[in-house]
DNA sequence: AAGTGGTCTAGACCACTAC
DNA sequence: TAGTGGTCTAGACCACTTA
């Protein structure tokens, strides 16, 4: 793994930017960086383009390039830097590795919707799987899934309570690397309430969704109610566009 | 507003695309459209990039540039598109005009908390700006504002009322272009299912940030508290990077 | 008018996938 | 091995901001 040239100039200006070597809350134009790190305009251009994606600097044509005084007062709070995808990963917080209770296994017909969701046809069956997630031994998460029977045809409850993202990734060597999620809230049902250990008055977060594999076939229908103290989304809009 | 020459071929990718003329779910590879298009490869790319952050394509290297099943299956899932930065965008659902209610209107001394989100001098003042934001007649948010007097010197109650976003454009020829939000939900506290009609068990939406203009200045740090039904964030993440 | 970022070109070479 | 996307170059010209 090798850094590309860009990669270091990348990691290079952020290194500069963080212990402030550009005290004009400035960065020096294409060309000086061009010349600087002997790269050529384009691979600068590339390199802060991808620092301006992450909200470190602002670009402004006609202007200069400016860092983000935010980024520079407030490091913790772009943390979120590699984003959230699967669950796990969003929660790291604890030192133990999360678990999982099963609470439901099963093979049903596909739904219409999930028809429409996953790609599939009426003759289709997707694993319903349903998972109370613990973290640090607290009950943080229901989450019930549909995975096609298609995709992963030896599915089991051992390999259930653990990672199907790593089982995934041994038995047919792909990874889910995208996904699309709603991000909404509800009272908490006596369910939720029961299993995550809220009381009636206290909601739960939803994250419903999709997740795909690498080559873009839709992975799992994933709805996630979550212990309302542990939904926290951080999201960076840039709304400079097209 | 003259489109350039990789709007054009963003624009027309993405109509064959819906209109199925790559029925084989597989995009010309780019030296082949960078003939077609008699653009150069470069510039094929660079569009054709736009679509895969967008999620309409998936890039695989070495093997082609994939159309994703699910953009065609589930267009409006992607209405998203365009982003929710401030609120007013996220809510044009009704047809009426979103109103505002003021419910209270001061200047204080900057809190340290504000001090440093807003990068201020502990001299600083701000204004406090609280209002019920209104959708279709019905109450859908309770916004806490701050903004500096020091950007906007002359703001009166009047504006607030109506958009400030709008009278920034007016006054100083600045946009808000860019946030920094935190997503989260909580329990409605007695207020909260005063003004937005909520019974005691039904929580509200928490998106807290900052607003920033386009030179990169924190404009406002804004807390708002949503009526549950009317928070919806849509996010498309993709994990391939740096 | 000078300086800065944005778009675009024509081409080279590399890394990975599929056969 | 052939084909595909990824990185990079060296340079041209344009659009916008600032003075």
């Amino acid at each position: 793994m090798v850094d590309s040239v860009s990669k270091r100039v990348i990691h290079d200006l952020k290194q500069r930017i963080l212990a402030g070597d550009f005290a004009t809350k400035r960065l020096p134009d294409e060309r000086q960086l061009s010349e600087w790190y002997q790269v050529s305009r384009s691979t600068v251009k590339r390199a802060v383009n991808r620092l301006a994606e992450q909200g470190i600097v602002f670009r402004k044509r006609g202007a200069g390039t400016f860092i983000n005084p935010f980024f520079l007062k407030n490091k913790s709070a772009f943390h979120y830097e590699g984003k959230n995808l699967g669950v796990t990963d969003s929660f790291q917080v604890g030192d133990s590795q999360p678990k999982s209770e099963l609470l439901d296994y099963q093979v049903i017909a596909a739904t219409p919707e999930l028809q429409q969701d996953l790609f599939l046809e009426s003759t289709d069956f997707v694993y319903q799987i349903k998972r109370l997630r613990l973290f640090d031994q607290r009950p943080i998460i229901i989450e019930t899934g549909y995975i096609p029977i298609k995709i992963l045809p030896a599915l089991t409850p051992t390999v259930v309570q653990h990672s199907i993202f790593n089982y995934l990734q041994e038995i047919k060597g792909q990874s889910v690397s995208r996904s699309f999620l709603s991000i909404s809230a509800e009272p908490s049902t006596r369910e939720d309430q029961q299993l995550l250990n809220l009381s009636k008055t206290e909601p739960v977060g939803v994250m419903a969704g999709i997740f795909f594999l690498d080559d873009g076939t839709p992975f799992e229908v994933s709805n996630m109610r979550l212990h309302y103290q542990y939904l926290k989304y951080n999201t960076f809009v840039n709304l400079d566009q097209d």
